[in-house]
RNA sequence: CGCGGGGUGGAGCAGUCUGGUAGCUCGUUGGGCUCAUAACCCAAAGGUCGGUGGUUCAAAUCCACCCCCCGCAACCA
């Protein structure tokens, strides 16, 4: 029996668990299962990320401590998966005890190791992203984020990353350590670029495993998350029990992962692996995200999905069939309502759940609900032979495109089977033969039933990794027990005994109509409170483990119902202008410079205007400007001041202008 | 030369690495069947595979150049 040791990044807790969480989470889950099915050991892992001052900011805003933050998310993302019955063997949090003694084993032994030094470090850092910013200036935004990063000077303890530049180029050569291909050749061609030492600890925040011996630090939360794959297994453990598990699983077989954190996870984590003198995981796969088709309804953004609409409308293997089956794995995917349950009709409703249906009430009605012998010679037809050479082929391609992390080509073979004898169902029109009595009918129709009883639970065995509680049903309703006893290694045409008695037969799944589509529109139109502000992204990071935005920018004060006053309001100093210059900005797309007279004086002013303005209409032309606004670099060129316009569909601006003369400089209140 | 992802019948996509009659799902139209969850089966219509050139006996697929769309970023004070 050979193990099977499989991860999904454990979550960062400063967002509630959506869809794209959720598909990491359950293309691991139907991996894990089907090993299970296939004998092997396996240990499916998965847990949530707590540290990092992300995380401390966002629970003092709460007016919360860190740790009762994290409690909360935490325990949202247990009990989803719960509810999704997700079966992972461990919930690993990085605020446990047993994570946190581990990783501070690992740090030492890296230092230990000699590839950990103190330096410090003077620069730019992101806090949403804890990252830092090379070459960015006090003031510049994250290249990865937007947000505005900080300054910091600090001491750290900084981590060799350079010395393993060449060991893990080597490591890259095998082409299934990191797939698919397109990643991995990011990763190696961001390698070969040369690798600068990573700072992995900080003073700034204290929410953190401190550093051993030196507590004035936290570890890098990087370094403290992806440790979570050996800490949840026992690494660093001095009981026995936990040594031996961590012997027996590591190294991990698939770490899947956003494509989002691939960096992370084949550059940092092997090094530090190997820094530590540790094994390296098997293979790091990165599936794409999850974009979100907008309603119609909703004109303005779309949003992020709450995977509980869906359970609440069509349950857990609608959600789970749809994501595997619909999204080529590994590239971006779309997600939309309909799309869903256009999938959820055809192929399970329709496909896989009407075929039990009519498979198995024919075998009740002609057989009195037993499985009929399959004759012999007389009765038998090439058609037959023509289904169980489908079937054999279904159970090899599903297990090869399975093992390939193609979900929608697995499921595909599978469902090619399910096609295949809903047309020999139709060929061989057993309910005509049903009305005969002689016995070459008789053995006719029992041949028939039998095959397509027999297609019907190959098919149902390849697709319960995928959708486990139909699949049971089906299997129940087959009269074949618990689905979980079965042995795919073992799976093969004809091992559906005769004379098994079926079960209670009713729908598996029942068809949805349209209102089901409103329905889940609706819970969600309900959930996005108009007080909440949706992130500007539209779609979804998934399962970011260290994931992306989230909290909008604390919002201006619109105190007093949004209103303000007149003195609010005589802050802003509206100015009429002339234009006197005017000129794109070279290499933009929007940008013009003006050279704007306002009476005292000329000022240079940048404006977003160059897709509805041709500069040489703008000359001479009079238009409303904010002149006390803060300067601002743009394109390395100041701007000093906004051109005031009305915002159009599509964004297109037009200028604010006069029909009365005004004379340059008045002031507008 | 910003980064990335795309452009394949009405819609959504696969196929491109490893050239060889263009495939799937949905939709449309017509027909069949009645065991089944108004489901299932058959047939038809519908494509210059973004463009141009090249390599080749053969290009959606390889090469070169170009066009367009979408994210993100830049520059929308």
């Amino acid at each position: 029996m050979s193990k099977f040791y499989i991860t999904t990044p454990i979550y960062y807790v400063n967002a509630r668990p959506h869809i794209g969480h959720a598909y990491t989470t359950i293309a691991c889950d139907t991996v894990a299962r089907r090993h299970r099915m296939l004998g092997d050991d396996t240990f499916f892992l998965t847990g949530t990320d707590e540290h990092g001052q992300k995380i401390e900011r966002a629970a003092q805003a709460a007016g919360k401590t860190p740790q009762q933050y994290a409690d909360e998310i935490s325990a949202e993302f247990r009990a989803l998966w719960k509810r999704m019955g997700i079966s992972n063997d461990d919930y690993i949090r990085t605020t446990e005890e047993r994570h946190k003694k581990r990783v501070q084993e690992l740090f030492r032994r890296i230092r230990d190791n000699g590839f950990i030094y103190k330096g410090t470090y003077t620069g730019q850092y992101c806090v949403s992203d804890e990252l830092y910013v090379d070459g960015a200036q006090p003031g510049d935004p994250c290249p990865t984020c937007g947000r505005i990063t900080e300054t910091v000077h600090e001491e750290n303890y900084f981590f060799k990353l350079s010395a393993f530049q060449d060991k893990l180029l080597e490591l890259y050569a095998n082409p299934d350590f990191i797939r698919p291909e397109t990643r991995r050749n990011e990763v190696i061609s961001f390698v070969r670029s040369g690798l600068r030492d990573l700072s992995i600890s900080r003073s700034t925040f204290s929410w953190g495993i401190p550093v051993p011996d030196d507590p004035k630090h936290v570890i890098y939360v990087w370094l403290d998350a992806l440790a979570n794959y050996i800490t949840a297994i026992g690494f660093g453990s001095s009981h026995a029990g936990a040594q031996e598990a961590f012997k027996k699983y590591w190294p991990a077989d698939v770490h899947m992962i956003g494509k989002e954190i691939v960096r992370f996870h084949c550059v940092y984590w092997p090094a530090f692996l190997l820094a530590a003198g540790l094994a390296v995981p098997r293979a790091i796969v990165a599936h794409g995200w999850l974009l979100f088709e907008e309603s119609k309804m909703s004109k303005s953004r779309g949003n992020i999905v709450r995977t509980e609409t869906i359970l609440d409308v069509l349950g857990a293997d609608a959600l789970r069939y749809f994501l595997l089956r619909e999204v080529v794995f590994g590239q971006d995917g779309s997600f939309s309502f309909d799309a869903l349950v256009q999938r959820y009709n055809s192929d399970l409703a329709n496909g896989l759940g009407n075929l039990a249906s009519r498979t198995l009430t024919m075998i009740n009605r002609y057989f009195k609900g037993e499985v009929p012998y399959p004759s012999h010679a007389a009765a038998h037809t090439s058609a037959d032979d023509a289904i169980a050479s489908t079937a054999r082929k279904a159970i090899t391609d599903f297990g090869a495109y399975f093992d390939q992390f193609q979900f929608s080509r697995a499921l595909e073979s599978a469902w090619g089977l399910i096609a295949a004898v809903d047309k020999y169902i139709v060929e061989n029109e057993p309910w005509s033969l049903g009305e005969k009595q002689d016995e070459q009918s008789r053995s006719r129709l029992a041949t028939v039933l039998y095959t397509s009883a027999e297609a019907l639970r190959v098919a149902t065995a390849l697709a319960h990794p995928v959708i486990p509680d139909a699949t049971a049903k089906i299997w129940a309703q087959m009269g074949l027990g618990d689905i979980k006893q079965v042995k795919l290694k073992e799976l093969g045409w004809g091992q559906l005994r005769l004379g098994t008695r079926l079960g209670e037969i009713h729908p598996v799944f029942p068809r949805a109509d349209k209102s089901a589509i409103e329905r889940m529109q609706q819970m969600e139109e309900q959930q996005r409170g108009p007080a909440v502000e949706e992130p500007k992204d539209a779609a979804a990071q998934p399962a970011p483990a260290k994931p992306q935005p989230a909290n909008p920018v604390p919002a201006q004060t619109a105190d007093n119902n949004g209103k303000i006053t007149i003195d609010d309001f005589a802050k802003v100093d509206l100015r009429v202008g002339l234009v006197k210059v005017a000129e794109r900005v070279p290499k933009s797309d929007k940008l013009l410079r003006l050279e704007i007279d306002i009476g005292t004086e000329v000022r240079q002013v940048l404006a977003g205007i160059a897709e509805a303005y041709a500069p040489e209409t703008l000359v001479g032309r009079k238009v409303v400007i904010v002149a006390n606004l803060a300067p601002r670099k743009m394109r390395g060129l100041e701007s000093n001041g906004m051109i005031v316009a009305a915002s159009l569909e599509g964004g297109k601006p037009a200028l604010a202008s006069f029909l009365e003369e005004v004379p340059i400089g008045a002031r507008l209140k």
